[in-house]
DNA sequence: ACAACAGGAAACCTTTTGGTTACATATCAT
DNA sequence: ATGATATGTAACCAAAAGGTTTCCTGTTGT
């Protein structure tokens, strides 16, 4: 059904500039031109940085021409957030934030 | 009111150590020595990825003797829902995501 | 008092990462 | 046809990341 991920989702929202993609990403499909345009770093830079996002699913591509036309694939981002559901538990629990806060003061 | 942040949250959750110590750590507080015991590397490594986790405020320590307890501090994990919840109005939107998977069936 | 235990710091090493420049390929416009 | 545009690949480089070993500092139990 979906591609095989070959590039850890986590590794790839680690670097700022390929969450600052997503972001233009996520208002609308660009080129690969029209994403390097909003950096100081070069176009293979970029380029490079898109091949991450999209070996991870983050991102899509389809060829428009000779352009390059990169679009959010948001199916991914759900992975993400089923591994922090996981931490819910916590966040819910305002018992053991309070707690957590009372030794911080403490200490 | 909270920590200053030291180190990036998207870039401590990148490693997947770091992952799995903040899974252990779901479950139970741990000491640095039992946190290590579940890896095949060194303790040193092991205090070196909970500076990480702890400069990034995923996790908080209390002193315990000689020991020091390691706790997760779930308030930060927010952080990363927050950034997530940017891309929801696609993850909802079904028909955006339909329309991807139909030009990927193109292609 | 002192041996054993818990943890961190320093120096070092190797691999990965993020970037560059130079070149190659494909498409478009005239 | 051919010059300009859009993108990717290869080779390379510096810095950062993740790991190690070797110490050093506290704390604990006897």
């Amino acid at each position: 059904m979906s591609a095989v991920q070959k590039h850890d989702v986590f590794q790839a929202i680690a670097d700022p500039t390929r969450r600052k993609i997503l972001m233009l990403l996520a208002k609308q499909d660009l080129s690969v031109t029209a994403i390097s345009d909003q950096f100081p770093i070069t176009r293979t830079a970029v380029s490079k940085h898109l091949r991450i996002l999209s070996e991870s699913n983050l991102v899509g591509m389809t060829k428009a021409g000779r352009e390059k036309i990169y679009k959010l694939h948001p199916e991914t981002f759900a992975e993400i957030k089923d591994w922090l559901s996981y931490f819910d538990q916590f966040w819910d629990n305002k018992l053991s934030m309070l707690k957590f806060l009372i030794e911080e003061q403490e200490k």
